[in-house]
DNA sequence: TGCAACTGTATTTTT
DNA sequence: TACAGTTGCA
């Protein structure tokens, strides 16, 4: 028999040998769920004869398709490479490049992501003469992924009587992407299922193509990724969905936990596999987790076991205030780093974004190394979008968004009163802005027209020229020829300097992509074409739509440092580390308050969020609050989490405030003020003395310092590197006045 | 037209 | 707090 069900439980065994017809696997936190899935895909094609070509894998991110990827290669060989594996969203993509104008859009379509989402919106708002006061765009937004996610269009909804507004909204937002031959995210799935049900011939050639067919992270899908599924799944049926409902963390994007709840009545021939056996965790930590999620109503128990040992029982650490908690964290890594982990056997996990600037303040004052994962995307960066922008006007001129986004950026002297006039007057001749420009004397003002004429020659010239280049040499003369790096350089700031880092890194992206990873997509679309073959204008479409999706730039270098790792934990799903911490536990927290106050059903999204985090941990589990904190600006106290009174008081080790109350103090940390320094009088709690800018200092941790600024009870104090300046409370008790 | 200063307001998660 | 949107001035 094949050594690829070596090492593998009962359960997973059959989960593999179970290649024909429905398959439901619900898979527990860490029961190995990835590895039966390439260990499915490789006994297909090594045991069964089923050609790579045959076999679709989706998964949830880009980085689990590139994983799942990389472990199939290394089961089977080259030929996994040949496996479709890869995200709803890319493979939309790529399902509508191939076939889109049959549905009226270009093939050329560009992708818009959420930020040009919201500018479209505002415009539209503004023709529509909505009050963004009363109804935020943001809504709208929301309104509309929602009910693309249902797959329904706007005459859909007015059938339902929504919002009229939204209808309206609705309605002109997708003609103004349809116009400038832009899709959105949720467009990539609605448009396909759209194309499919139109045109039995396409759906049909996936169907025929697409012989065995894997959903990871099943619990997540929406409507419009259901139907997808449902329909390619139609003709061969061998469908193998795995997933774990209580791991369903995305309903707010619209994932339906139905899907998988209903699976068998779908498919009522569907053979059901359940993986409870949990490889990962410690049996303490099955234990808080199994205890916290049976607090959820309607779901199909399980009991996850573990034999990798007891463990140790979960330190809950309530301190009394979010420094302190934070400080409390970095002590414990400084401290345990020095046994038996490294750096990046740590993780900690928090809730929201937000949380993360005081456990890196602490991180950093105790010199821990830590990558940041997630916040704002390199993607997301203004010199990355204004570059693609400039990119994707250049293939497509007609692209109004592009045009606006660029057209005064480096300062051309475009203002905004102008364009505005230009999309009056492009909008009633029914012209884009770049060939309205041409009639559009009288329209704007003589010396306005001339600028806008040299941009629209700058353009066209640039254009003309692609095919001469190769993508990285063609992205030096845009950045040269548009004057956009001239902008930089003259700037001769950091900021700007880092920026031009940026688009040099870009500039390797597009390298990288032309030379290897295109070559590579084309191999798995079967496709006859080689990335050589084809005109750089193409290239430049494919690459400019590839990077939309691609929302994680971390290399896998860069993953394996030496640090510690800090994230939400959205992004910790399918993660382990040998050591977490999730801090923040504390109603208003985590929960949220919106989910406490909106009730059940988010509240138990809530709960499998906690439910997440907890099974992340392999060895120990931290779970840290604080009594009070800043928040939003304001000092605001949190009752500790309600997650952590559902777990059994003999799992865990209780530390903090209410074993061993202490004064408490804080560690504000406060961005340099942009006010005139103001000399007050502080009030200090355990001397009585008061700071003045200029007074000598002594701290336990970072030595001698001056102060260099007093704002109430916070002074700025100058330490000697590596500390720099620290802004502490006046009243610290590890802070003495020298004379 | 462009910039600086000011005001008001909303604070989640992301393919 | 932080940022987006607005106002007012050069």
């Amino acid at each position: 028999m094949s050594q690829l069900l070596d090492k593998m439980n009962p359960q997973q065994k059959e989960a593999i040998l179970t290649t024909e017809g429905p398959l439901l696997v619900m898979a527990g936190a860490g029961s190995g769920k990835t590895r039966v899935l390439t260990h499915r895909i490789a006994y297909l094609m090594s045991e069964k004869q089923v050609s790579p070509y045959n076999i679709l894998a989706i998964t949830f991110t880009n980085k689990a398709a590139r994983e799942m990827k990389e472990r199939v290669e290394k089961l089977i060989g080259e030929r996994g490479k040949d496996v479709w594996i890869s995200t709803f969203h890319s493979m939309c993509v790529r399902i509508l490049r191939r076939d889109i104008d049959l549905i009226g859009y270009d093939l050329n379509f560009g992708i818009l992501d959420d930020a040009d989402q919201l500018s479209v919106i505002k415009t539209v708002m503004e023709d529509l003469n909505l009050d963004p006061k009363r109804q935020s765009p943001k809504y709208f937004l929301s309104q509309i992924s929602n009910a693309k996610n249902e797959l329904k269009t706007p005459s859909d909804l007015n059938k339902e009587f929504e919002n009229e507004d939204v209808i309206r909204v609705y309605e002109k937002y997708q003609q103004t992407l349809f116009k400038n031959n832009r899709v959105d995210f949720d467009d990539l799935l609605m448009l396909t299922v759209h194309l499919f049900e139109k045109h039995p011939e396409v759906l049909s050639f996936y169907q025929n193509k697409f012989q065995y067919i894997h959903i990871d992270e099943y619990q997540d899908t929406n409507h419009a990724q259901y139907k997808i599924v449902t329909l390619l799944a139609e003709k061969f049926r061998n469908i193998c969905v795995v997933g774990d409902s209580d791991q369903s963390i995305y309903s707010w994007r619209g994932a339906n936990i139905e899907n998988i709840l209903s699976f068998e009545s779908d498919y009522p021939d569907a053979s059901v596999v359940l993986l409870e056996q949990n490889y990962r965790s410690k049996q303490m930590i099955l234990n808080a987790a199994n205890d916290v999620i049976k607090n959820n109503s309607g779901r199909r128990d399980k009991q996850l076991w573990s034999d990798r040992g007891e463990g140790e029982a979960i330190e809950y650490h309530r301190a009394s205030d979010g420094d302190v908690e934070a400080n409390y964290i970095a002590d414990k890594i400084a401290y345990m780093r020095r046994d038996a982990y490294d750096y990046h056997d740590f993780a900690v996990l928090y809730r929201t974004n937000s949380q993360s600037r005081a456990i890196e303040q602490a991180l950093l004052r105790q010199n821990i190394p830590y990558r940041l994962v997630g916040g704002q995307s390199y993607f997301k960066r203004k010199e990355i979008k204004d570059l693609m922008a400039y990119l994707r006007l250049i293939c497509n001129p007609d692209d109004d968004l592009s045009f606006v986004r660029v057209v005064n950026e480096p300062k051309r002297g475009i203002g905004a009163a102008s364009i505005d006039k230009l999309s009056h007057f492009a909008a009633e001749s029914e012209l884009s802005l770049m060939s309205s420009i041409q009639d559009a004397t009288g329209v704007v003002a003589k010396a306005t027209l001339n600028k806008l004429m040299d941009f629209k020659t700058m353009i066209y010239m640039l254009r003309a020229q692609i095919e001469d280049h190769s993508l990285a040499s063609f992205i030096d003369l845009v950045l040269s020829q548009t004057g956009y790096l001239e902008m930089l350089e003259n700037e001769n700031t950091i900021e700007a300097d880092s920026r031009i880092d940026n688009l040099g890194e870009f500039k390797s992206m597009a390298t990288q992509f032309e030379d290897v990873d295109l070559d590579e997509i084309l191999a798995e679309e079967e496709s006859e074409e080689r990335a050589d073959d084809l005109p750089t204008m193409t290239k430049l479409i494919i690459l400019l739509n590839d990077l939309m999706l691609q929302t994680d730039t971390e290399t896998e270098e860069e993953a394996n440092e030496s640090k510690v790792t800090l994230m939400t934990i959205h992004a910790a799903k399918g993660l382990e580390f040998p050591v977490v911490f999730i801090c923040g536990f504390e109603d208003g927290i985590f929960p949220l308050r919106s989910a406490i106050e909106q009730g059940a059903d988010d509240l138990e999204e809530e709960r499998r969020l906690a439910y997440v985090a907890i099974t992340r941990a392999e060895d120990l589990l931290f779970i840290t609050n604080a009594q009070s904190r800043y928040q939003y600006g304001m000092r605001s106290a949190n009752p500790e989490s309600m997650f952590i009174r559902e777990i059994s008081e003999t799992y865990l080790n209780k530390t903090g405030i209410e074993s061993r109350p202490r004064p408490s103090f804080t560690l504000k940390e406060a961005m340099e003020s942009k006010a005139p320094k103001r000399q007050i009088k502080t009030v200090s709690l355990n001397s009585g003395s008061s700071w003045n800018s200029g007074d000598k200092v002594e701290h336990d941790t970072f030595g001698e310092g001056v102060v260099v600024g007093v704002k109430g009870e916070v002074i700025s104090i100058a330490f000697s590197a590596p500390h720099g300046i620290k802004k502490l409370m006046g009243s610290h008790p590890a802070l003495k006045k020298r004379s």
